[in-house]
DNA sequence: CTGATATGTTAGTAAGTACTTACTTATTTT
DNA sequence: AAAATAAGTAAGTACTTACTAACATATCAG
């Protein structure tokens, strides 16, 4: 009988690749199935390594999720992008923008499932990271106009409000194609969509006096 | 050793006012914890039942959160007051449509989150009723701005646009508020809020020469 | 009173699930 | 070559979950 003990291993085990296929593999799994619907065993399984493997990297499930939604967030797109837009027309500068808005969507489209999915069981850490988000965007569209306003015929109005308008369109039309897989049957492209809710949003904008009531 | 037979009790048990209450507590967990999430233990619970009563009314698990989606679902409210909002002057009119939309949104606000969840692993069916509704949506107010065309000066636009952007704005403003639970630190009101987005709606679609280009 | 109906209580089963233990095997570093 | 490192295989534990079986009880119509 060897008294020898193998020690059980040490817990700090790093090998980055491996780890990476495991977040994205539970990515995956995490957004069509949930985070409970999603077993060890079959993150492990797309991940193509040992069930073991996984908990070697994240003793627990949990850890999992919460690096995905720390590391993986959504991080704005769209205020980077802004010191090249200023300079084009407005029509040019707002299609510009509604399209990283969308491309950073689509790219973040498992995550924002799971968070959609899993946003009121989980850390408020998480809420607030999407929250500032959501701020940062608004205001970044917010000054945009206002300094728009400096230039152009634009009205005084709420631009806060006028920024969370032009998103929220953006983003409605994403999760109903997307997520909640609308076809629109009316035929329209999302080329002409997109141009559509610019082209309505801009005369919403614009300066004018009348049809004052 | 009694033969007797105890029949293994009839499988059409009916009592709409149990029923209700575990629909009623299905609701509320699934909304909660997810559907895998809430256990049929903790519904039964919930409902002030026995766990044994919940299987005897449904039989398997799923058919609680079928008959939830298919009896509760969400039906255009907005369709039903389009007859008295037609008469109110424009503006009023999209405040009326804009605030009952939400307060469906609301009423079905725990639906709503189920469906956010679980769309991706529940029947088509239930998806096409989702999208019929909002097809419908859509098309109510894009009829209404077509009339409205003919009484006031609106520009010739795609309505069926106009109104995906409409809704957009204010579902947008729901899920950020009721489901993410973003609280806006600019201080705008709900009431200003409704009003900033009809403003600007209103300018949208309003006909116009200027700014041409 | 009788019997059907709707529920309760208690106990259980079979299948999963997160996570562990014990030991092995490649690969890389020293 | 030795040692450390990162992964594998295989079996198992403790627990939970959807769902069932057996039997008791309360209500109420005929």
């Amino acid at each position: 009988m060897p008294e020898q003990k193998h020690l059980p291993q040490p817990l700090s085990v790093k090998s980055p690749a491996t780890r990476d296929r495991i977040l994205s593999a539970a990515l995956t799994l995490f957004s069509q199935k949930g985070y409970i619907g999603a077993t060890t065993r079959e993150i492990a399984a797309e991940a193509g390594i040992a069930e073991l493997t996984l908990f070697r990297h994240f003793p627990r499930k949990e850890l999992i999720i919460e690096e995905l939604l720390q590391t993986r967030s959504i991080l704005s797109a769209v205020r980077d992008i802004m010191p090249a837009v200023q300079k084009l027309p407005c029509e040019a500068a707002l299609d510009m923008i509604a399209r990283v808005f969308l491309a950073t969507l689509r790219e973040r489209k498992e995550l924002l499932k799971i968070f959609l999915s899993e946003c009121s069981r989980y850390p408020d850490q998480i809420k607030e990271m999407h929250i500032s988000f959501m701020v940062d965007l608004f205001e970044t569209l917010a000054e945009y106009l206002k300094d728009l306003q400096k230039k152009k015929n634009i009205r005084s109005m709420e631009f806060t409000s006028a920024a969370q308008a032009f998103f929220g369109i953006f983003y409605s039309y994403f999760i109903s194609r997307e997520i909640i897989g609308f076809v629109d049957a009316s035929g329209i492209s999302e080329d002409d969509s997109i141009r559509n809710y610019i082209d309505l949003f801009i005369h919403g904008i614009r300066g004018g006096e009348y049809g004052k009531r």
